[in-house]
DNA sequence: CTGGCATCTTGATATAAATCACAACTACTT
DNA sequence: AAGTAGTTGTGATTTATATCAAGATGCCAG
């Protein structure tokens, strides 16, 4: 219960219905590595992620992953699948320890989409990832890989270091070794600084330039 | 207000329902080439686009347009920057004649947000967004332009010379060039074939070879 | 029907990024 | 401390697509 209070999709609620929403909730752990649905499952609950990185992600015939969307806490997680009540389009994968709670869509669809309030926060959540999503598109397609690696710095100054180059990579969508180069390109133009703990932004103005 | 019911979202609601829905809501006609709204206005009202060819786009410092959203009716657009209370991130201009419906948000939030059904369809309005936005992205993103213009045809059989291939190219994002070179390849392989009229498939599980 | 503008096609060239191959570095594990 | 697996860096090569430049086709207006 505490934990769905720290949501801040929740924070609204009184303890009365938070009480009632802890009753159809489940707190769930998974480690590194461990799938939280695959394709093709069945969608029963709202999904929340609270703690930990979950991808989305398909596999093409080749076997090449392909990560739709990459989640980081606090986010609900695939929705669509459930408000359709179709089967999961994608598979999710931990990619840290981490933690989500479940909850049971058929008993929250009863008890509260007619707090309106709960359903402006839930119109906000599913906008935001739309937002997102526009955002990946933007990045993606009109981008090189240069500005797009600018623009990902930029944006996430102080978590630069926190993903592995590989991920930062496939979230980029060029290679590790593409990214490699640009990392270099871009310390050659004085942007960055490598030192040991990793890069740092050294003309952050400078860097806008390029994805601007 | 039989505009208003024809579209699926508001075809629960009964006629008393509609007739106040009607009251806050407000029909307009554009021509080809205007503007629904630009970057920076401000949103304060759901549109609903129920009859034409809208695109939602950004420029950039060259004055090339990228084009984020191509909407066709009956959907609901930008509801983002409404729900958010912001600013239009981007531009939308009408590629063909066109309506819309304008509902406004402070009534529409206060008379129909308590309502679950209206709340749920509102969902699913937007999860469909989201599922657009993600084909969008796995098609874009990851498949190469043989794919994707193998993917486009096989999704729009029939309304295939519907648009010009300078606006097919755009919403495939290539130029004109690749996809006129990328429609031979397809004539060559005798999955297309080509008439006075356009473009015609000749073998359809051959195309969706190519993309799967 | 004819000139003129839009669009589409085709070819030649340039370029960004992927791929391939392997070397260097890092961080665990026993 | 050495060994192994996982990660990152580098060079050489290939590939897909953009770009540049012209020509061909279609299509409307007078």
């Amino acid at each position: 219960m505490r934990d769905l209070k720290q949501f801040y999709f929740f924070e609204n609620l009184d303890d009365e219905q938070l009480a009632l929403l802890s009753s159809f909730s489940n707190k769930k752990h998974f480690e590194k590595g461990s799938i939280l649905f695959y394709e093709k499952d069945e969608a029963k609950s709202l999904i929340l992620l609270i703690e930990g990185v979950l991808k989305v992600y398909k596999t093409d015939q080749k076997n090449n992953e392909i990560i739709m969307h990459r989640f980081m806490p606090i986010s609900l997680v695939a929705e669509m699948a459930v408000l359709e009540g179709i089967l999961y389009p994608a598979s999710a994968a931990f990619e840290s320890a981490g933690v989500v709670i479940e909850i049971d869509f058929e008993r929250f669809k009863k008890e509260f989409l007619h707090n309106p309030q709960m359903a402006l926060l839930f119109f906000k959540s599913l906008s935001k990832k739309i937002k997102y999503l526009e955002d990946v598109i933007a990045l993606n397609i009109v981008l090189d890989s240069t500005a797009r690696l600018a623009k990902y710095i930029f944006d996430k100054e102080d978590a630069l270091n926190t993903l592995k180059q590989y991920q930062v990579a496939e979230h980029l969508h060029m290679t590790p070794e593409t990214l490699s180069r640009t990392f270099k390109k871009l310390v050659i133009l004085e942007l960055l600084e490598k030192d040991s703990n990793g890069y740092k932004i050294k003309n952050k103005e400078g860097l806008r330039v390029l994805f601007e």
